[in-house]
DNA sequence: GTCGCTGCAAAGTATTTGCATAGCC
DNA sequence: GGCTATGCAAATACTTTGCAGCGAC
């Protein structure tokens, strides 16, 4: 936790309850989780937690590198406090996100982006289908 | 457009006028176009065409094969006429989607959800960045 | 004491659902 | 003529914004 705390005074920000207790609760839950699943679990001891805080909060921490956003293809965006490159599957039946390893090289896609004059900045790659349980069950 | 009449054909469902004219907007507009920038393409021949049915229709396409899902990270969803296999970049300031090439190998990331037991159906690959207009103006 | 953060309320955007009618087959 | 697709309206889900008060520093 005391890199939350070194990232946010080097930002100039101030070190709160609220920032502790959700960055807390991002990495106890696990991965990918919604900003509403992140509240209930940071609100068991802070209850009038807001949503818009978490929000925000969830964004302050991406700022810093200490999150990342994942899309798992429509629905609630999920946040990651896995930062090192990694790609994922979502189920497009019961929607759970879990993590694929190895990950794949995004080199070519990125020098392809650069050729074209973008300035490409992070890649996000998704696998989607049916999750183990899902296809059992199908 | 005969690929859409045989498809809903095969499939027990109707040709309509709707059907036929949002195909040709979303293959007329370009790549990657919201179900808004559909519906308004569409709506210089058909004015009171409803979103309900763009997104009805557009979901009709999906099953049908003749177009994809991407996601630009956060904000609408856009709907591509192109279905091959092919990656994305999309611009974290103006939002624009452009197509990137060559495609890179998802073998590696289908593999892995495989052999964690999963049934991958299709990926999806997004660089994100600055684009050249906007990495230009910054 | 100051200024940034929080909580509340409300607005905004994107998408889905229910139902009566219209029109394809 | 039957049954599916459409259009309308409203509901839902998610996220953002504006603002007043609180509290970290």
């Amino acid at each position: 936790m005391d890199d939350l705390k070194q990232a946010i005074r080097a930002r100039g920000g101030r070190v709160t309850p609220q920032r502790v207790l959700l960055l807390e609760a991002l990495r106890r839950l696990g991965r990918h989780s919604t900003a509403e699943e992140v509240r209930a679990a940071a609100g068991d001891r802070l209850p009038q937690l807001s949503l818009p805080t978490v929000y925000a909060t969830l964004d302050l921490f991406i700022e810093l590198g200490l999150a990342r956003r994942v899309n798992a293809g429509g629905g609630a965006i999920r946040y990651d406090p896995r930062v090192e490159q990694h790609d994922h599957f979502a189920c497009r039946n019961c929607g759970n996100v879990v993590d694929l390893e190895p990950a794949i090289d995004d080199t070519p896609a990125r020098a392809a982006a650069r050729v074209a004059g973008h300035r490409p900045e992070g890649s996000e790659i998704l696998v989607v289908g049916l999750c183990r349980d899902c296809a059992r069950s199908a």
